[in-house]
RNA sequence: CGGGGAUUAGCGCAGCCUGGUAGCGCGCCGCGUUCGGGACGCGGAGGUCGUGGGUUCAAAUCCCGCAUCCCCGACCA
């Protein structure tokens, strides 16, 4: 892609009153813009960041089995209200609406956006889980949440609208749910690392509500989060403030003086329903003795927008972002210097070679000068930088450096693709 | 939902106290000089001053209501 094709302008001021540091980088990069608040518009290089993450999660689901599928944000009342999840006192994040009516523009039934997808999941699965040959099974989807939050903030940390990878298993023992369960942790786990998050993510130990002792979450230590948890660095365990008393540490084999105290986001968690929907929702199987039972069903869910505005906030140098490779919109951030033609034929070929080679290139071809040119490679946090210049080309050579590094290496020209290329399959 | 702050050009702000033709910086357009860490000169374009009412000869400015945004707290299925 070339810079001075991109949808976008980068800038040096952002909103006074944006405090977030996710919020004012994304914003002053282009990634995205804020609608209203809790509400973001995802632009170029915000969508191909948030599509990595989301690409990334994708593979993991489908390793453990999960079957993708699209559920409907607009939600009728009936299943909710056998769950008992309609009314406001009960669920009180519903944005809600109505259809027009059959007869004109009197009233017709009511509708809820989804904020969740428990109740619809479930209704669908009743055509289609009716044996226990047909379990265990799980999907997932990618999908659009609105929640009416009292207070969105943070930037892309709480929103009111935002997308979410949402899976559900269905089982028919508590052994095999539980067995699936695990699995999901594993996957989790895998996912956290992939993006670069796992030194600072803790599987924390969280309310499980009325079906089982626990949930369980997985917290990036951040000092914006919103949530407190307890740390055990050495055992990688945490446990959620909410919950925590002297008989659950004694449980989880935790002592108290292992412990920090910290702020964390919770970019995922898992957890256990039991028959909390199968139940009310009548979704039920005939097991090998002919008896008929509940499905044990869980849920899990990963923000990508969240796990994007974490990503963004937590490797922030002074300069800009500073994307992990995993999600970089682009891997290259190509700087031309000077407007020579010799110049511009130099950086064209790098820029062929490399896109040639699978590297995929931001070229700055724009009459810019050389520190603005920087500047925005730095804001814009791609993982590095090649610098093009009338100097390096009279020794045939190009300037390569990390986004994390202070000191730009000059490499052949003829070396570049094969350094690169070499340097990032090392990392992926 | 309680408390505090804010709303003036695409973005960041001044002007308001003391009413009298709306200004600065960034960005944008044109010309020229520059060219390895956000250059400079000259000339331009761009604004229902959040919104509804009121006071006044006259309102960005004074008065009343409302909306929206940010922060702290409560809430977070």
């Amino acid at each position: 892609m070339r810079r001075s094709q991109l949808f976008i302008k980068t800038r040096k001021d952002v909103p006074s009153d944006e405090v977030a540091l996710n919020a004012q980088l994304l914003i002053r990069g282009g990634f995205v813009h804020k609608e209203m608040a809790g509400v973001y518009d995802f632009l170029p290089l915000g969508l191909a960041v948030l599509n990595k993450i989301i690409e990334i999660i994708r593979q993991e689901m489908n390793a453990i089995g999960g079957q993708e599928v699209y559920l409907s944000g607009l939600q009728p009342k009936d299943n909710w209200e056998k769950s008992g999840r309609w009314h406001d006192d009960v669920v009180d994040v519903w944005f809600k609406t109505r259809t027009h009516g059959a007869k004109g523009f009197h009233l017709g039934p009511e509708l809820g956006l989804g904020n969740t997808h428990e109740e619809a999941i479930t209704a669908i699965a009743r055509g289609h889980i009716s044996s226990y040959k047909d379990l265990p099974t799980y999907v997932y989807q990618f999908q659009t949440k609105y929640r009416n939050e009292p207070r969105a903030k943070s930037g892309l940390l709480r929103c009111r609208e935002f997308i979410m990878k949402d899976l559900y298993s269905f089982s028919g023992s508590q052994a095999q749910h539980d067995k699936f369960y695990e699995e999901v942790k594993v996957a989790y786990g895998k996912i956290f690392k992939r993006l670069g998050l796992s030194d600072s993510t803790y599987l924390t130990y969280a309310s499980g509500g009325s079906f089982s002792k626990f949930s369980h979450e997985f917290q990036t230590l951040l000092p914006v989060g919103e949530d407190t948890v307890f740390v055990d660095k050495k055992k990688k365990m945490a446990v959620n403030k909410d919950v925590i008393t002297d008989d659950v540490l004694t449980d989880l084999g935790l002592k108290k003086a292992d412990l920090k105290e910290a702020k964390a986001v919770e970019v995922g968690n898992i957890f256990p329903l039991g028959t909390r929907f199968s139940k009310p929702l009548g979704l039920n199987f005939v097991d090998r003795a002919g008896q008929n039972k509940s499905v044990v069903m869980g849920s899990y869910g990963i923000g990508p927008g969240r796990v994007m505005g974490v990503i963004a906030e937590r490797f922030a140098d002074k300069s800009g972002l500073v994307w992990p490779e995993a999600v970089a919109p682009f891997m290259v951030y190509l700087v031309s210097i000077g407007d020579d033609s010799s110049i511009r034929k130099a950086a064209q070929d790098i820029y062929s070679q490399l896109t040639a080679a699978g590297v995929s290139v931001l070229y700055d071809d724009r009459d810019e000068r050389a520190g603005e040119k920087f500047a925005d490679a730095d804001l814009l946090g791609l993982p590095y930088r090649v610098v093009v210049s009338e100097k390096l080309i009279k020794n045939n050579q190009v300037e390569l450096k990390a986004r994390t590094s202070q000191t730009p290496k000059e490499v052949k020209h003829d070396q570049l693709v094969e350094t690169l290329v070499g340097t990032l399959v090392k990392t992926l």
